[in-house]
This record gives structure tokens, C-alpha cells and sequence, in this order.
RNA sequence: GUGGGUAUAGUUCAGCCUGGUUAGAAUGCCAGAUUGUGGCUCUGGAGGUCGUGGGUUCGAGUCCCACUACCCACCCCA
């Protein structure tokens, strides 16, 4: 075999790129009408950054980055999530002097991930996302959800569900892991290696953890929505309040935790659950923390990140109708010498106009040519041979009903606008 | 990191169990079916070192081993 593509990696080929876009284009126009502003970060960072702002205790810093030294000897990594990056453009180009909030998302943003590929999992992938920073309130949580759910329902997904949390803040979570730890405390035996490590560090994520045992063990464990403090109850309710009131339905799954250390407050995931996939779609939450954390000022952050190449095939799987790009308007079939030169032309004066002209690059006979123009969809084919050339003329082919007509060759342009 | 599956034309696959002449189909691609015309149909053509390496055998796409790649599940996540 030659070169493959490298171990989950995808390419998008030509005849499948129109579903991007088409996908694209509607997280655009959403993005605008709820006001947010377009940011490409870099692919590479320092490693440092996600050390911090991801956390160190995370699977995804642990196990899954792509990170190298480059040949100054800077430690790089791969972005493995846009979070991180986005906060850290924030700070280094001062937005935060602005008017606050600030409101952006991204688009496609390739992330990469060292995980084992399989149906929804790539190791590299693309990222919607969106960030707003500099606001406390519940309401831009609710907003980010709403945004996310008007794209899902946009794009036509079936059997989607908001699950949300509140994981608290560094003010009721201490209390909280303190309440969980002594409730796991005379069940510890019971649990896997993996959550034995998690005990001490992160007690929180043993709640996340699929292990049959250890979920038995999770059941009847405080639930830290009981430990909120008055502020973080407070905003947890707010939220609930504004996604009602705007229609969206939800789910308060106290098991939400996710894998990031940046997180506080809110969490929440929607899911789909499609004829043989269920899967997160997107992922999200409050991070209240994370610009200080990177030495930048008191700010909160809120946003969700949600996977393209998920969300194409959670559309697809539900059915959805993605339209198929704009066919030909006309194929322009040239024979001989003098005719394929003035064909050509022919060709970039319509496209000047604005109409999608296709012309003979091969060398193939009008039959050939007739049967490439039905393949590309072309609605009209306009023949250009020597009888035409002779009188200016060029004979405008129907391909639907197979009607044509002889017209002269500056009359083409106006025929074809009709 | 753990477990299962698969690897044969551009693509989707058959053939393998029960080794034996030139490895097939469908689809796609190219060409033709009288004079300059697509779709439908018919005919023909091109296209494969059967993932790689080793082994068994008179003989391996087929049996055995190793490697690699891909797919699927777990874990985790988008």
C-alpha cells in the first residue's frame, strides 16, 4: 500500500465537502444573529498552557497530546481542545480591556486527540466552539446552550438531549469532595484502580466513571448539587429558569462532571442518540477560573465545544436534508481548433456574469462531452461547432426537455439569466 | 491502555471452510452501437505484485505464524 492517511485522520473529498459547508454556513449565520464574532487561534501552543488551563490530572493532558519539543527546544502541543487557546488569545491581545462580554466562537478548528479512533472518534478532529468571556450571569450559560441547540435543530439532528449540572466553585467544592470522600471512605474496596487514584485528587470524576461496581457504589452518594453554596444554587437555578424560558428542554443529570480541571458552576452535554450511535454531540460549560489561572484577571468564562464530523454524522443518521451544492448552469461543448478558442472565452465571459459555465479541458468528442455535462448536473449545454462558429451562433440545449434553439453568440448571456 | 473483527479492482464485496490452469461480480471510469447530442439499454476495454514478510506444500488469494493498517467496542470524550 502507499502512504495512508495517518491513524485517525479523516480527509473530506470533493463530493462530500458541500455537507461542511453547508454545515458551516449555518453555525455562521447563527453565530452572527446571536452575536458572535469569529477567532482562529494557532494549531500549536505551548504545552504549558494546557498544563494550566486544561489541569495535569486530566486524561486528555496525561494520555492523549500530541506534544513534542521543537527544534529551539520549546515543548509544543497540538491544541486538544479550543478552550485553552481562546482564553489565552483573550489575555495576550488584552480583550479584556473591551467592553465586556466578549462574544466569540470557531469554526472548524482542528483538535487532536492520542485516543484509540473508532465511530465518532478521530484523533484529529474539528471543532465548533464558542467562548464569551466577562460574563457572570446565567443567562450567557443559557445563551450558549440555546446557540447550540438552534444549530442542532437547524441542521435537522433527531433525539438530542441537554443534560446539565452545577459542579460548584472552589468555594462549595472542597466541603463537597470532603462529603464524598467520607461517603466512599467505608466502600473504597469497591471501587476500580482507576477510581482509587481518583479518590484524593479528584473524587468528583469517580461519579463520571462507567464501571459497573463503581457506579453501584456512586448510587446512593451526596450529590453535590446538595453542597452548592448559596451563590452557585443560585446560578444553577437561574439557568434552569432562562432555558425554560426559552423553550429548551433539559435534564439535571448530577453525574455530568467532564474531563476538564477548568470547570466551575455549570456543566452540560447534549446527546444524541441516533439508530446505532449515542454519543456526547457537544460539551460545555463555566469556567470561571481558567483566566485567572493563566495570570490574566478576574473573569468568567462560559462556552461549549462541539465536534463536526459528530455532528455530520448524527445529522445523516437522523436524515437530515443537506442540500447539494449549485449544479452547472451551462457546459459549453466546443469541437475543433477555432471553436474550443472562442468556447473558452465564451466560458470566462458568463462566469464574469455570474453564471457557473463548464468547458471541455479534455479533448473529448461532443458525446462525451454531452454525457460529462449531464454527469455534473449541467442544465443547459451550449454547442460551439463549425456550423455554429460560421454564423456566430451557438445552438442553447435544454438537457430536461431536450429543446434547442440557434441564437446569436451575444444573445447566450441573456438567454441563460432567464 | 484492554478486548473483538477485517484486509481481494477507484468503491462495495464474492471466492477461503473442502489449496489445483488465464482471480470474479456490481458500481464507477473509458470507448463503441452509421452522418455533431446526455439520461435508459446493449457491446467492448482499461484497472488487482489478493495488506507486508515468513512458513507448510509438487502447488497458497485459500492453511499456519508474525508484523502492519483499518474498523468496532471498553475507557474517555467532541
Amino acid at each position: 500500500m502507499a502512504i495512508q492517511a495517518p491513524k485517525g485522520t479523516k480527509d473530506v473529498i470533493p463530493k462530500e465537502s458541500y455537507k461542511w459547508q453547508y454545515l458551516e454556513g449555518l453555525a455562521r449565520e447563527l453565530c452572527q444573529l446571536y452575536g458572535f464574532r469569529e477567532v482562529r487561534t494557532p494549531v500549536i501552543e505551548h504545552t504549558e498552557l494546557f498544563l494550566r488551563g486544561v489541569g495535569d490530572t486530566t486524561d486528555i493532558v496525561q494520555k492523549e497530546m500530541y506534544t513534542f519539543d521543537d527544534r529551539g527546544g520549546r515543548s509544543i502541543t497540538l491544541k486538544p481542545e479550543g478552550t485553552a487557546g481562546a482564553a489565552r488569545m483573550f489575555l495576550e491581545n488584552g480583550l479584556f480591556n473591551d467592553a465586556q462580554p466578549t462574544k466569540m466562537y470557531y469554526l472548524n478548528c482542528p483538535v487532536f486527540r492520542y485516543d484509540k479512533p473508532q465511530a465518532g472518534r478521530l484523533r484529529e478532529h474539528h471543532q465548533f466552539g464558542v467562548e464569551v468571556y466577562g460574563a457572570p450571569l446565567a443567562s450567557a450559560d443559557a445563551e450558549c446552550i440555546r446557540l447550540a441547540m438552534a444549530l442542532l435543530g437547524k441542521v435537522g439532528v433527531r433525539h438530542i438531549s441537554v443534560h446539565i449540572n452545577s459542579i460548584g466553585c472552589p468555594n462549595c467544592r472542597p466541603a463537597y469532595n470532603d462529603a464524598l470522600r467520607s461517603y466512599l471512605r467505608g466502600r473504597y474496596g469497591e471501587l476500580c484502580d482507576v477510581c482509587k487514584s481518583r479518590f484524593e485528587k479528584n473524587p468528583l470524576r469517580i461519579l463520571d466513571c462507567k464501571e459497573e461496581r463503581c457506579r453501584a457504589v456512586c448510587q446512593g452518594a451526596p450529590t453535590i448539587l446538595d453542597c452548592l453554596c448559596g451563590e452557585c444554587a443560585e446560578h444553577f437555578s437561574q439557568l434552569q429558569g432562562c432555558l425554560a424560558g426559552v423553550g429548551v428542554q433539559f435534564k439535571v443529570d448530577p453525574y455530568i462532571v467532564r474531563g476538564l480541571d477548568y470547570y466551575t458552576k455549570t456543566v452540560f452535554e447534549i446527546i444524541a442518540e441516533c439508530q446505532g450511535y449515542t454519543g456526547t454531540v457537544c460539551g460545555g460549560g463555566r469556567y470561571d477560573g481558567l483566566i485567572a489561572e493563566l495570570g490574566g484577571p478576574q473573569l468568567p468564562g462560559v462556552g461549549f465545544g462541539m465536534g463536526m464530523e459528530r455532528l455530520l454524522l448524527v445529522a445523516e443518521l437522523s436524515g437530515a436534508a443537506i442540500p447539494l451544492p449549485p449544479s452547472v448552469d451551462v457546459y459549453i461543448a466546443a469541437l475543433g481548433e477555432a471553436a474550443r478558442s472562442q468556447g473558452f472565452a465564451l466560458v470566462d465571459g458568463l462566469r464574469a456574469q455570474g453564471i457557473r459555465a463548464e468547458f471541455d479541458h479534455v479533448g473529448r468528442s461532443f458525446k462525451a462531452q454531452f454525457k460529462y455535462a449531464d454527469k455534473l448536473g449541467a442544465r443547459k449545454v451550449a454547442i460551439l461547432g463549425d456550423d455554429e462558429l460560421s454564423k456566430g451562433c451557438v445552438k442553447l440545449k435544454d438537457m430536461a426537455s431536450g429543446e434547442e434553439r440557434l441564437l446569436p453568440l451575444e444573445e447566450l448571456a441573456g438567454a441563460l439569466k432567464n
